[in-house]
DNA sequence: ATTGACTCCGTACCATGGTACATAACTTAC
DNA sequence: GTAAGTTATGTACCATGGTACGGAGTCAAT
């Protein structure tokens, strides 16, 4: 779980130096330097990594992953602010995928009742 | 409908800036300089941007909107099969958010019902 | 004790999708 | 015909999210 650095990223699949870049960004903190031998990274770490994998893949930027993550070093009054806040743009990201979606949907409609192989409905609806 | 570059970025309200751009990918073509006067943007060059611009919308990047643009003339079954591909990706992205919305409401539950103000337990869950 | 693998650190570079700006030439309006 | 507005052209810069690299230092095994 814990281990050096790369050691983490292969646990985690990324490359080395996303988790350096991480640290430059501030977003996970680097572990100190011990006397003899190299950093080595703790579980919590590599679970904010994970984290911060995991929101991204849900369309968040690093921006707004800090945000999420600033959650976790509040007192809770200002944490449930904070989470309220993040609810309001996760719905906001649903209605735009479903938008999104819809607009798909519609198009591949199109081009499934389409029998003239020569054109295309995606493209003409796409098309002015 | 054509027009030079300042009117035909109006038109379609993008920066004149970005039509330089899309011309310097590839993606529009510019219009030969006249002898006399400015380059007369064509309504077609006025429709590929719309389509570049639509097809951003529906989530297209533009190296892919450079693949639908060259399978115009292409049957259609190609372009469905990339449209379809998008959307899986987004459902998939939909469900995720689900997820993230579902948690997110559930702490700010919990959030709400903890009198302890030093622990909140909103993050660790969201977390792997 | 030396080789090979890994870490550390800084800096440079990459793609994506633009945006800005300087300078000159040209066009249009008055 | 002169000033104001546009265009033309090249180059530089921006944010985002990384990736690569050079030159140390350090570690583990033979």
């Amino acid at each position: 779980m814990s281990g050096t650095i790369s050691k983490i990223a292969k646990q985690i699949g990324i490359n080395i130096e996303t988790v350096r870049f991480y640290e430059r960004k501030g977003l996970i903190k680097q572990p100190v330097k011990p006397l003899q031998g190299y950093r080595i990274y703790p579980v919590e770490t590599v679970n904010r990594i994970r984290f911060i994998k995991r929101s991204q893949e849900l369309g968040f930027t690093l921006h707004e992953i800090e945000g999420l993550l600033s959650l976790s070093d509040r007192p809770c009054q200002q944490v449930e602010e904070l989470a309220q806040k993040k609810l309001i743009a996760v719905q906001a990201k649903q209605a735009d995928l479903q938008l999104l979606e819809n607009a798909l949907l519609e198009h591949i409609n199109q081009c499934q009742r389409n029998n003239d192989d020569t054109c295309c409905p995606i493209i003409d609806s796409l098309q002015p």
